[in-house]
DNA sequence: TCAATAACGGAAGAATCTTCCATGAAGGCA
DNA sequence: TGCCTTCATGGAAGATTCTTCCGTTATTGA
């Protein structure tokens, strides 16, 4: 699955994750290969799945998208019909950043962004314990940030 | 802070976290405006921090980087020192993708990335516990992504 | 060793970038 | 109102880059 990638894919693949605005010229010389070859290889990385996509970062304080929250959810029943419900609620829930099926004393991590508290109190007696099925929440407000969103380490 | 963003800013903003490697000719046609008012806006959304940067997000299977884990971290000490401790350690390991102070429970939330679980008990063992002034971990393993990473709504 | 396959770099037309400049709109002030 | 300043816009053009074709080189396997 990744045997295919050797040290140019590599490094191709490191410095279009820190940088994804590289042009194919500047990529080329940064790995040492023919600007034809670096295109052919970035083709590939993208046709064969290994980048996904290219995305710009948006600042969150920049949009009032400025408070993190952690959540923890507990469902009332742990069938796959309570599962997919849940899950297909979440999906239309924009500002759910993340939202994981974990094996512990929860059922799903939530990642959300919001612009304020106030928000998030407003959004979470309004939309979260209203998802299908919740038994209860548990709230973490994020005080800091230290690290969000490191890219992927290879 | 956020009101000088018109309406084209804001769709210009929302076109390129939805893909980043639109040109600027493409851009500038879906909002409307010549190329040259189009890279003039691009480059302030730039310089002005509203896009922090841009980056070819790597398919972590593709990697060898498939399994995530969620771990809520509790220290000894509540003190200024034993966090700037811990986020100076936390922040030299490169599988932590988030590292959060939160109210709660927890002092802190990680979300870490690795190859399987068999990696993450290792590093668990290894690194994990080992971080200056921690107590206790809890580990939550992530069975399913529901949503990962979802583009920021605003 | 030799053939077959795959990957490579050079080259060139097409497209894009980037900047300069002149024009037109918006806001402040007498 | 009339004028001036300030700012954003679009056209234009040289420079750069993209994208593909093609001949050559390297690698693999019999």
């Amino acid at each position: 699955m990744k045997a295919s990638l050797d040290r140019i894919d590599l490094k191709m693949l490191r410095l279009l994750q820190d940088n994804g605005r590289l042009t194919n010229a500047e990529l080329a010389q940064s790995v040492a290969v023919s600007p034809a070859t670096c295109h052919r290889r970035t083709q590939r990385l993208f046709d064969e799945g290994y980048i996904s996509h290219v995305r710009a970062v948006v600042t969150p304080q920049k949009v009032d998208r400025g408070a993190l929250v952690m959540v923890g959810v507990v469902l009332d029943r742990s069938t796959p019909e309570s599962f997919a419900e849940f899950e297909k609620a979440v999906a239309k829930l924009k500002f759910i950043l993340d939202c994981h099926l974990v094996a512990g004393d929860f059922d799903y991590f939530l990642k959300i962004r919001v612009g304020d508290m106030a928000d998030f109190n407003r959004i979470h007696g309004d939309q979260l314990i209203a998802l299908p099925g919740v038994r209860q929440t548990r709230t973490f407000f994020v005080m800091k940030e230290v690290v969000d969103n490191a890219p992927l380490d290879f």
